[in-house]
DNA sequence: TATTTATTAGACTAAAAAGGTCTTTTTAAT
DNA sequence: ATTAAAAAGACCTTTTTAGTCTAATAAATA
């Protein structure tokens, strides 16, 4: 019961664009190197970002990434279930179909309501929060970092 | 982000022997039936949850699995995490050490924040609570089930 | 305009996890 | 001794994860 590394990376990602500012131009390699993701695995995991709307890719020399929203109109929730699908911790809960006791479980209600919750915490946490502390902007060790 | 099979059909295999009560011998076969569980497959996570004191397997001809523990005393939570490992949501919360961000990432905080209420939901589900309803005595069509 | 450098899109791959099954051995009731 | 149930572990298939590689495209610039 993990997030993936897709869902960890676009977090990163989309942390490190807020940081720089909505509107503001990135290249992937400087993301990259800074977030320590895979460059060509950013690559696809950006292409999701996009159509998601969360940002828009620039092709071309001097291409590269600008944060379309506004750092407090995302959250964490959205960013990772735009890669890794919606949270759902049992399939029953987002498919009642597929168990046929789903309708009188107790145990189903449990994961109803622990799933309500879980993507709540993830909803609120809106990436303008998560600037307060500088994050992901240093990952790699740039001691000359600006 | 979401709970495995086995992790499912242990919590129904606890479940089923919660409602036949503490003490009381029940065959793998009557619980893979009842359950809809795979057989083969639930003398695998059974071992594991004998390795956890959850059980006791009894052996030989009229064998089957006995629950040792108290319906109350066994949580959703234990099970769970019995068969599948911990809930960790981000490898970050269980190895700071995995991501050197950790010191100093709010992200990590939500992650933090959001396993410890989502351990805490499924910790207080305990088995005498699922109990209030019948569940997965049924999961198979049994008109003529007593 | 040709070259260079950046991204796209999608095919491809390796490794791990999930979800089981099969076989042999052991155990205990009859 | 026979029979039926479970143990233990090897084995297997499919899916998911976590990427990489390559060809095509797009835009800045020499
Ligand atoms: S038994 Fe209950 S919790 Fe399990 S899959 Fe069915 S409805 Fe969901
Ligand atoms: S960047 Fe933050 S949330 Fe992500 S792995 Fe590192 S510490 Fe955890």
């Amino acid at each position: 019961m993990r997030l993936t590394m897709a869902g960890e990376y676009a977090v990163r990602a989309i942390l490190y664009l807020s940081h720089k500012g909505q509107g503001v131009l990135t290249s992937r390699k400087e993301i990259s190197e800074h977030c320590d993701v895979p460059s060509q695995f950013l690559a696809k995991i950006a292409q999701q970002l996009a159509k998601s709307g969360f940002i828009e890719i620039l092709q071309g020399k001097s291409g590269g990434y600008i944060l379309v929203k506004q750092p407090q109109d995302i959250s964490l929730l959205d960013v990772i279930e735009s890669v890794t699908g919606e949270i759902t911790l049992n399939q029953c809960v987002v498919r009642p179909e597929s168990c046929k006791m789903s309708g009188e479980c107790t145990v189903h209600e449990i994961w109803v309501e622990a799933r309500r919750k879980l993507r709540s915490t993830l909803k609120q946490a809106t990436f303008e929060k998560l600037m307060e502390k500088k994050v992901c902007t240093t990952i790699k060790d740039n001691s000359d970092n600006v």
